[in-house]
DNA sequence: AGCGAAATCGTACAGCGTATGGATGATTGG
DNA sequence: CCAATCATCCATACGCTGTACGATTTCGCT
């Protein structure tokens, strides 16, 4: 089998200079963008082999293994985030945090369908995700908090935008109508079973029972700037 | 073929009356088990039937498919929650309220190569799920909170659970060296990169780099808690 | 006795991740 | 300038997966 020399075609062997195909970057860009198209199951080693015109064994050049491909989009997810602000001396710690807690969602929220993924993956994953943190530590630092109780804080912080992360990855959408869902599921229990839930459900449902996750999460960051100033007297 | 009539053998048809090896509730005990035994990517269809001695086909017809299965377990995790502490009108909502989280903690980590499927599908899962959050309304209820705020801070509060044992069950101990993972990762940063991170974890390595999740989980509890009291005037 | 439904099994298929090895051009050392 | 080595890509193939389809046996009912 000899040269049928297109330029770029699908000839076996070593490409030409300046005509490789393939790199780490390239990889995982496809990837991601297979993965926001159309979801995290049809990220297959075959799909994104195609997706790039080139062999699947191909891959394996550039990236030891599927799982090599995962944790390499948990670190564009986190090396998106939106760090740009500079740090800024005059804002108040509190104002600081919130900011930063907005910044980490937005990341994980900008690829919905790798959230979770990435989330089931952080604890592996590399050096990009501890400069993440850097402006949660710089907040309550400014703030006057001894080490150990910055490091608690923090921890504490990412968890709860981890968790609030997961359920609104799982949910899929901004909004989320309470009736269908929760209020239909209540409604199928016994009676003594769940009488606190079901009284408090009942009463919600007289408001409005929408759920914005925006507002949600300002709520829950909320509590936990509030619980972070009276645990440690800010 | 005919009868090679031992009684349980693994005659093909259906079997004879009260010899039936399968049920939905013995297949979802085993699988179960399983993952328990051997991890979350050993329980494969055909090694769950192994486990039932049993042809893998024949699991279909009391589960629709895999992922039933795994929303079958998750329903078994929720239901192996310890709700057995009866309503006691006599402690106040901190402690009823803490009660419960550590219930559901402990549910969740009762099987822990489980944990991120379960936290992944909880979102999509039956009315178990809806029952265990009763203590949650409770313990608010009996604080005074109003239904929208109660709604919002048990929200709040079980997303934190989730990301906490999110982070927990991707390390897989009762504790966790910071120095090999988190003080290594941060020495190999550019000087300019993260400073207030550097400095805070070089202030802990002073004290002991030792974090206990009991303890991470005590403490952020306690920062809700907190949160809610200052947040709602409790 | 006969019949439909239920429970099991056997076979088979498409798709997966990736091990192995071969082809080809780039790069480097003499 | 040539030989050797290396980087990159491709073809084939293996063992595994979930599950569709259809046959077989027995139950429960009429």
């Amino acid at each position: 089998m000899v040269n049928a020399d297109k330029p770029g075609a699908g000839r076996s062997g070593r490409p030409r200079a300046g005509e490789e195909r393939l790199s780490r970057q390239a990889i995982l860009e496809a990837a991601l963008r297979i993965v926001d198209d159309e979801g995290l199951e049809a990220m297959t080693m075959r799909r994104l082999a195609a997706a790039l015109g080139v062999n699947p064994m191909s891959l394996y050049h550039h990236l030891p293994n599927k799982a090599a491909v995962f944790a390499g989009l948990a670190e564009l997810v986190f090396a998106g985030m939106d760090n740009a602000t500079a740090p800024d001396d005059d804002v108040d710690w509190r104002t600081e945090l919130t900011r930063a807690a907005h910044a980490y969602r937005n990341a994980l929220r900008a690829h919905p369908n790798l959230a979770l993924q990435v989330l089931a993956d952080t604890a592996a994953v590399s050096e990009v995700v501890v400069v993440t943190v850097e402006p949660f530590y710089r907040a309550l630092d400014r703030a006057g908090l001894p080490p150990r109780q910055i490091f608690e804080a923090v921890n504490t912080l990412i968890d709860f935008i981890h968790g609030f992360t997961l359920g609104e990855a799982s949910v899929r959408a901004d909004t989320f109508e309470l009736a269908p869902d929760l209020l239909e599921r209540v409604s199928k229990l016994q009676p003594g079973q769940a009488p606190t839930l079901a009284r408090i459900v009942g009463a919600l449902g007289a408001d409005g029972l929408h759920y914005e996750f925006d507002d949600g999460f300002e709520t829950g960051l909320s509590v936990f700037v509030d619980g972070i100033a009276t645990r440690f007297g800010l």
